[in-house]
DNA sequence: CAGTGGTCTAGACCACGCA
DNA sequence: GCGTGGTCTAGACCACTGG
């Protein structure tokens, strides 16, 4: 194992066991260095590292400490719905319901099944500014998602993520009675400010759940 | 700026604005460090930081290449309820319900209120061998998460969210009609693979969702 | 002011994996 | 083989900030 992991892994099992408590002093890099028997510029390596995963503090002068705990983040799973029913060991499809074109904007609804069953309905708006390739996609074969990501650079996004009873055009869509509990998922993205695409897709609660996980750690 | 940063801004604005596409290949370490004029070891620090953040992908022998996009997790604002509900305006409470004793488990079950309303009902399973002080806790004034919080060291946490109706005494508890959309956050917590506590919070759907954000930029 | 982290250099050696 | 990234060294200077 290199110095790098191995400081890591030294300091991040004293802080997991307890060793180390919030708001206790770490030695300098320095000593650090003197400690391992290595250079200074590889503790800072390591050092650097525990800080961008949240797990210390460093202030100049003053030294590194160990991290307040902050469970209020974690890493959301968003589903390629493709690939996860895929992997539920069941077959995929997308079903466009309507597509209109409205100005600058290109507006596509359609259905999501797993087997037989609609799993989710989206509504999706795409900005033709910033995608004009979508005005020649009929989105008839291939979801708006998936057409998406293969045609626009990178993004960013902002999810929010609610609980609502279906409305009677959802229910009806989605096989299930008006009002049961659906999951919606709404995703905006955005290519260097410009938006790209918003979706709202309304998945059965009874089906479909999400998962997200919070490790302290560095990877 | 440093050069770090610079070498990082480079390549990460030519990857959003699209002139480098998922694919494509950067130049060596050599050709940067030559480029920019600084030492290789500066160009290494900067690359690693683009792969670690999901943007490129390295090879030894082939180079660094663009990653391919992959829209597929996002980082989840967990919440405290203390804090968002303050954050809203509204001042936040905590009722317990019970607190029963099951061998090595604690069981201890409340609301958490906005203002007059309640907002989420919990229930909470604690492992009492990791957590021994919480048998001498009653749990009366302070929430178990914020009691929690303060007495653990670092953990590692799994977050499962759905959408369900709720129970006839989940309704009678939050103050609504029985099967009303409801958002469900369960997790569970570890402390160095010792489970340390199981959560379920029952949210009222229409008071409540969670929102994530998708970044494919280093911070 | 003195000690800390932050950054950088100009080398070096190694492991990997494509040609 | 040989170019690539991965890691490391033994220095150095600077910026910041706490005592």
């Amino acid at each position: 194992m290199s110095f790098d992991a191995r400081i890591r892994a030294a300091i991040e099992g004293d802080i997991r066991s307890g060793a180390l408590r919030p708001g206790d002093k770490l030695p300098s890099e320095h000593e650090l260095a003197a400690q391992h028997g290595c250079a200074r510029a590889t503790v800072s390596k390591a050092m650097a590292a525990l800080h961008h995963a949240g797990l210390i503090e460093r202030r100049r002068k003053a030294g590194s400490f160990v991290a307040d705990q902050h469970v209020h983040s974690a890493v959301l799973e968003v589903p390629d719905l493709a690939q996860l029913i895929e992997a539920r060991g069941h077959v995929y499809r997308w079903q466009r319901l309507s597509r209109e074109q409205d100005g600058a904007e290109l507006h596509v609804t359609g259905l999501h099944y797993e087997g037989d069953t609609a799993l989710a309905l989206e509504s999706r708006t795409i900005a033709v500014a910033t995608v004009p390739d979508a005005m020649d996609e009929s989105f008839d074969a291939i979801a708006p998602g998936t057409w998406l990501l293969a045609h626009i650079p990178w993004t960013s996004a902002r999810h929010r993520i609610r609980a609502v009873g279906a409305s009677a055009e959802e229910a009806q869509a989605l096989g299930i009675v008006e009002n049961t509990a659906c999951l919606i998922l709404e995703r905006s993205t955005w290519r260097a400010d410009a938006p790209v695409t918003t979706v709202r897709q309304v998945f059965r609660g009874d089906l479909f759940d999400m998962v997200a996980h919070f490790e302290p750690s560095p990877r």
